[in-house]
DNA sequence: GAGCACTGC
């Protein structure tokens, strides 16, 4: 069991040498500030805005704020969970005539968080969503010519970009939660810095950008843009009382369980604790553990409620963790790192730290991602505390020393650091960015890394090199439009020369959404009997198709969901995705036909666009992919798993404890020699004899 | 022979 340390503030270290300002927060009232909303059905109804927006910090300073503002190019905005900043500071800019000559565009990672912070600032302005305040995701666009403050997804301002660069629709970007440094994040700062500039050399209106950022760690953002200053407003976090273990734990899921029943054993039945795992295995063997050891507590101990949380958890089961437990019962939820920022749930008194969490990885040397269990950041650290004091005071176990804690990463490498860039490559292209090689990234991803993405790219045939100069080639500038991975843009835009439009379209839609198949593992065989009629020996790709067809000819609904062991919330994403991109192909002037019956024509498309991702049978039995000979194996999930064809195409390699090939389609190695002759010559071992 | 953190367009 831990033992103390001295109580700490959770969230982030004091102020830095920079601040401008200090507020002070004063008076009570925890209604306002909310900077994390709930998924809507979590969300509280109505509740008094009004009153609560005069109790928040960020209220007092608003003249101070504005004047700071007001006279900045860019400025630096931290500010604690609570300090009310991403739904006041919007509003305060448009008060003081900011947003009169375009539009306040306010960035969010998560959509939910876009949508229901924009609900929230429409009520709070007292107008109809979608007039004033307005938002823009993926598949939703709420907002009108009225429209002056938008919230809209990172990804969403950066697919805008593609079309206007410079960003002309708006007079002020805040980009909001920037420590979290996703890949859209980061690649904005440098699309908005260059806006910025552009924008005051050809003395048109000038953008006024405002970096968000909920932890101190502001020097490099301050930096980033021209050393903007660093305004600092204070929050309304409560304490955290945070102990550490005395020895180094080598068994953390053993530790995490010790500490959840002592916890149990002391701790009014009402407080509620949230543990921190790894991943799914993980937290479905101590959710049991944890069950069978409550079933035989003493008298008097209260009784547990056990509850996993993980992303491919289905909606129904994950809207478990905000109801309150029956009378007499202490919520555990045992969770992945999504409860550090994209859930909250309130009632946490008690978080378990394990340290751990499972994320990818990038070699740049072999290129390769790796999903791999591994330490967490000192940030990661304090965000997972934060979340034991969200209402009240809390308790946090660190189960590791505090020795151990000093060693941790100061923060997480930033996204844009650990995975494939062939994306975030084609979109700069696309926005005809003057040289991507040197691209001004806040933090640089090594040229290695660049180079593999520039060289997948040229593989796809998106790339020109014309004097030294990279330009996106027709197909290249078509591959941008979709909303996928540049691999799969390409298949799609293959797809025509095999008549498979419309059945590339739904693999392609199905394979750029988290799996629709549901596998419960107390149901196996149930499932695997199930599954049975869908089934192709030619692969997962065909066999998805099949789901799909079948799906959508027996009306597709829930109730044939849940029969067919199909993740019902997935699936209807399959067909909004489908959709979207079948409205690019008729865009685009495309050809949509569809093969019928004929799967060969659908495995060839693939075989054409996935050339680069070939494997084939050793004669020991193993698989080894064509370019790099590197060995790889059939993933469990995969319905070739017990087959070995000899030549097969693969969507991606997963590195866990081997290397593994997920989504598999059987090809002829012939059909691989004609799409890639070049690609292949001396390469393929079948095709040559 | 045996497995998948989390977002987003």
């Amino acid at each position: 069991m831990p033992e103390e340390a001295p109580p700490s503030r959770a969230g982030s270290c004091p102020p830095g040498r920079r601040v401008l300002m200090l507020l002070t927060a004063s008076g009570g009232g925890r209604a306002g500030g909310g900077r994390r909303p709930q998924p809507p059905l979590a969300q509280p109804s109505a509740s008094p805005y009004r009153e609560a927006l005069e109790l928040l910090p960020i209220f007092q300073a608003r003249g101070q704020l504005l004047a700071q503002l007001r006279n900045l190019d860019s400025a630096v905005l931290i500010g604690e969970t609570g300090s009310g900043k991403t739904t006041q500071i919007p509003q305060y800019l448009y008060e003081a005539g900011i947003g009169r000559q375009g539009i306040i565009g306010v960035t969010q990672p998560r959509r939910v968080a876009a949508i229901s912070l924009a609900t929230r600032v429409s009520d709070e302005k007292r107008t109809e969503l979608g007039k004033l305040v307005g938002y823009t995701v993926r598949f939703e666009d709420v907002t009108s010519e009225d429209t002056r403050i938008k919230f809209l997804t990172d990804g969403m301002l950066l697919r805008e970009a593609i079309s206007d660069s410079l960003l002309r629709k708006y007079n002020c970007i805040i980009l909001d939660e920037a420590h979290e440094r996703t890949i859209h994040t980061d690649v904005l700062f440098g699309v908005v810095k260059a806006a910025q500039k552009r924008r005051k050399e050809l003395g048109k209106l000038p953008l006024k950008v405002v970096v968000m950022s909920a932890t101190m760690d502001v020097d490099l953002f301050s930096q980033y843009f021209n050393g903007a200053p660093v305004l600092y407003l204070e929050g309304r976090q409560h304490p955290i009382q945070i102990f550490y273990t005395k020895q180094p734990q080598h068994d953390y899921l053993h530790a995490a369980l010790v500490s959840v029943f002592q916890i149990h054993q002391e701790a009014p039945s009402s407080q509620d604790i949230l543990v921190f795992l790894t991943g799914q295995e993980e937290i479905e063997a101590m959710s049991k553990t944890c069950r069978d050891i409550a079933k035989h507590l003493p008298d008097g101990c209260p009784a547990m409620l056990v509850l996993p949380l993980y992303a491919s958890l289905p909606y129904a089961q994950q809207l478990r963790v905000f109801q309150a437990a029956p009378k007499g019962y202490r919520k555990v939820i045992i969770s992945t790192n999504i409860a550090e920022t994209s859930i909250t749930i309130t009632g946490i008194k008690y978080v378990v730290d394990t340290g751990m969490v499972k994320a990818k990885k990038y070699n740049p040397d072999s290129g390769l991602e790796v999903l791999a269990v591994q330490r967490v950041s000192k940030t990661q650290a304090w965000q997972r505390t934060g979340r034991a004091g969200r209402e009240d005071s809390g308790v946090c176990y660190r189960l590791y020393t505090e020795e151990e804690f000093e060693k941790f990463d100061k923060m997480t490498v930033p996204e844009i650091q650990r995975c494939n860039l062939a994306g975030v490559m084609l979109q700069l292209l696309a926005m005809k960015v003057p040289d991507v090689l040197t691209f001004d990234f806040m933090s640089k991803p090594s040229p290695d890394h660049i180079q593999a993405a520039i060289a997948q790219l040229d593989l796809l045939g998106a790339l020109e090199h014309k004097d030294d100069q990279l330009t996106l080639t027709p197909i290249g500038r078509k591959m941008a439009a979709f909303p996928l991975e540049p691999k799969f843009a390409k298949t799609i835009l293959l797809s025509p020369k095999f008549h498979c439009t419309e059945e590339i379209l739904t693999i392609v839609s199905l394979l750029s959404v988290d799996s629709v198949l549901y596998n419960p593992p107390a149901r196996r065989e149930e499932v695997q009997n199930v599954r049975k009629k869908f089934i192709s020996s030619e692969g997962d790709h065909i066999t998805l198709l099949n789901i799909y067809r079948t799906f959508r000819n027996t009306g597709g609904n829930k109730d044939w969901c849940k029969e067919n062991f199909v993740n019902s919330k997935n699936m209807m994403l399959v067909a909004e995705v489908r959709a979207q991109l079948r409205e690019i192909c008729l865009k685009m002037s495309m050809p949509i036909m569809s093969s019928r019956g004929d799967v060969e024509s659908v495995r060839r498309c693939l075989a054409h666009s996935l050339f680069m991702n070939t494997a084939e049978l050793q004669p020991d039995g193993s698989y080894a992919t064509t370019d790099s000979h590197q060995p790889v194996a059939i993933h469990p999930s995969s319905v070739l798993f017990h087959c070995k064809p000899a030549c097969v195409v693969y969507t991606e390699l997963l590195y866990t404890n081997k290397c593994y090939m997920r989504d598999l389609c059987v090809v002829d190695a012939e059909w691989l020699y004609e799409a890639a002759p070049e690609h292949f010559r001396r390469k393929l071992r079948t095709a040559r004899s």
